[in-house]
DNA sequence: ACGGTTTTGACAACCGTTTTCATTTGCACG
DNA sequence: CGTGCAAATGAAAACGGTTGTCAAAACCGT
C-alpha cells in the first residue's frame, strides 16, 4: 500500500533535478499509474519528513522535491534553465552562517543556500529554443 | 497616486522584521486607511521589483516584504521568534556561490542564502518560561 | 472644464495545496 | 476462510494567497 510511496519516491530518484508534485503526479498518471494527486501530496511530504527527499519552494511558491544522493546537509546549485541539480557541499558557508549568527546573539542556527545559474549545456544552447526538461 | 505606495513602502519602514502583503493591508485598513488588497500588492510587487524592499517566500509559500536599510546585495538573519532581521553581508558566501557555480560550469550565478535562528532575548525567554527574562 | 491616461479597488478567477470523507486495502485474529 | 479495524487511498470540495478583470475614480496637461 505504501508502494504508492515508493513510487513516488522512485520518480523522484529517476529525475535529474527538482520535481513539483503536480509534475511527479502528471508523470504517474502518463505511465499508468493509479494513484491520486493527494496521494502523491502526502507521500511527498512523507518522504520529505523522514529526510529522503529534500524540497524547497520555487520563486512562485510552488513546492519541488528531489531525492537526494545524501541525507547529509548540503545545498543546490540548480540550472534555472533545465533544472539540473548538483548537490554541493559548503563548509565554509556552513561556519559563515553559524559565525553570523552568534555575531548577533542568535542560537539555534539553520540556514538555506541555494545557488541558481545556467549550467553549460543550456548557455551554449543559449541561441536555440531552449529545451523542455520539466516545467519552464 | 502613488501615494498609496509610499504608503505601503512606510508601514514596511516601521517594521522590524518581514511582514506579508495581507498583513500589511489589515494594518493599513486598522490605521483606517482607504486601500485595497489589489492595491497592497501591486505596490509590493512594484517596490520589489525597484529593489526598494526585499522579499522571500516563507515555508508555507507566502510572500513577505520588508524594507531593507541598503539597496546592496546582502541577506537576512531572521529570528525565527520574534520575526526581528538583522541585514548582513556576506561577501565569503558571494565568492563561494560563484565559485561553486563556475566550478560546474554553471554561468549566471545567483543565489538565496536565508538564516534562521532564535534572538538573544526570545532564547532566553524561552529558556525562562515564568518570565524573568534577564541575561541578554 | 475636458479628453486621455494612469491608478485604484471590489470581485472573480487561478492554482497549488490541504482537508474531508466515503471507500478500499492490508492485516491480525477468531 | 470470514470479520473487524485501523491505515491508506483518492475524488471532490474547501482553502488561502496571489493575480487578473474591468469599470469607476484620480491625475495631468491643455
Amino acid at each position: 500500500m505504501s508502494n504508492r510511496r515508493d513510487a513516488v519516491h522512485e520518480i523522484l530518484r529517476q529525475s535529474e533535478g527538482f520535481r513539483s508534485a503536480q509534475d511527479v503526479y502528471a508523470e504517474m498518471r502518463a505511465e499508468g499509474a493509479k494513484i491520486g494527486l493527494t496521494t502523491v501530496y502526502r507521500a511527498l511530504q512523507a518522504l520529505a519528513d523522514s529526510g529522503h527527499v529534500d524540497t524547497l519552494r520555487t520563486d512562485d511558491g510552488e513546492s519541488v522535491y528531489r531525492a537526494c544522493a545524501s541525507g547529509d546537509h548540503h545545498h543546490h546549485l540548480v540550472c534555472r534553465r533545465c533544472g539540473r541539480t548538483v548537490e554541493v557541499a559548503g563548509p565554509a558557508v556552513e561556519r559563515w552562517a553559524e559565525a553570523v549568527g552568534s555575531e548577533h546573539g542568535f542560537t539555534g542556527i539553520t540556514h538555506t543556500v541555494e545557488v541558481f545559474g545556467t549550467c553549460a549545456s543550456c548557455s551554449s544552447a543559449a541561441a536555440k529554443p531552449a529545451g523542455v526538461p520539466s516545467r519552464a
